[in-house]
DNA sequence: TAAAAAAATGAATGAGTATTCATTCATATT
DNA sequence: AATATGAATGAATACTCATTCATTTTTTTA
């Protein structure tokens, strides 16, 4: 973005024309929603001419679709960086993944509504569902085996690893949802509270 | 709908013809998303002719707000039921709307689908924002309130009841997510255990 | 520096869509 | 039966939008 705006270069990498075209699709998804935005917004946005989103996508099906890719990967290796500078401790990672997705980087109103429009068009759009699906089963997977260490850890009795992951992982996304509906009266303190109260509920020798 | 469709009459009451459509919408914007639903689908869907939609929602937009409108209602009353018909104790009355959530008549794919379609255009289209707010406003005082109830009999300390009402309210919003991206691999039943999972760890001696 | 290649433009196209409206049809009223 | 009323039709209209492509501009190659 940067090296683009501070040259005079009218050209840019396939790569980089490729990436500004997605991060104006995230902005227009975000300000029109899924049944308004055009990829005239699109251009518009970006500052470029009219059909320049067919020529470094082809179509607005495969826009819509390596939009949603990169969104899903750029919340991979947050993830991921997430996990890699947490302490040893499984409480301490497991804490570090909910802090996660309450950064302001994340837990924003303008990709949370981005998410939305594309975890709604899921059921009509299989390619959504496949990228989805898949990295969610992922974080549940990651996040199951840390509250099984925990419970190890712990010897906490009778309850259910993979329960407690698919409630947190719901938790987190619901909180999402509040706060994109309810931008005045939720903040990002009410979704740790909750996040936290569940935790300190579930693993009260760890939180 | 069923007066309609036994009878031969080609009318229908302005009434009982805006459900018609409205019902229609629902279908459609399941089958399709909210970025690929027409009025011809909306039309032809009801089984009746292209220019029928306008003639009693006047626009598309006016349409995809009674849309909401109904929706909104129609989960409202079965709420109210749901409260109705629970028993006096807090507990059992929590329950019944953790239950409720998870009926098959409301965490129905289609339905949740349409759920997130506007979800997804809340900030875009502040109509949606108003009627949502509203609603999701009043769960959350009913809920805490039962929370406050529980905590007082049950003496638990050190729990917030504002915070566990925004935290279950997420947690099955986030179920139905999880439903809708991976039908196969999740089911009611995994989400009951989830929220199960929670009410025994916050009201170990309620739940 | 000239030629070739690549990137970008933006006007034109045409398929699709919301909306309008003159006309037809069904039902209720007189 | 005759008339009036409201519902429904579906063709026509006006408009939007994804996509194409001939042309221009920029960069790279020879």
């Amino acid at each position: 973005m940067a090296s683009i705006a501070k040259s005079t270069r009218r050209t840019a990498s396939r790569q980089a024309r490729r990436q500004q075209l997605i991060d104006a699709t995230v902005k227009c998804i975000a300000r029109k929603g899924m049944g308004g935005m055009t990829l005239g917004d699109v251009a518009g946005e970006a500052r470029l001419s009219q059909g320049i989103v067919n020529l470094h996508f082809e179509s607005k099906e495969n826009l819509l679709n390596e939009t949603l890719r990169y969104l899903a990967d750029e919340y991979k290796s947050q993830f991921d960086k997430a996990l890699a500078t947490a302490g040893p401790r499984p409480a301490d990672r497991l804490r570090a993944l909910m802090e996660l997705d309450l950064r302001p980087s994340i837990c924003d109103r303008h990709k949370i509504s981005v998410w939305f429009a594309f975890w709604s068009e899921v059921k009509s759009r299989p390619m959504y569902r496949k990228i989805c699906d898949a990295s969610d089963r992922h974080y549940d997977v990651v996040i199951e085996s840390l509250c099984e260490e925990i419970i190890a850890e712990g010897d906490y009795d009778q309850i259910s690893a993979s329960a407690i992951a698919i409630g947190l992982n719901a938790m987190t996304n619901g909180l999402w949802l509040s706060y994109l509906i309810s931008p005045n009266t939720f903040d990002r303190q009410s979704a740790a509270n909750a996040i936290n109260e569940y935790l300190c509920s579930v693993f009260p020798k760890h939180f």
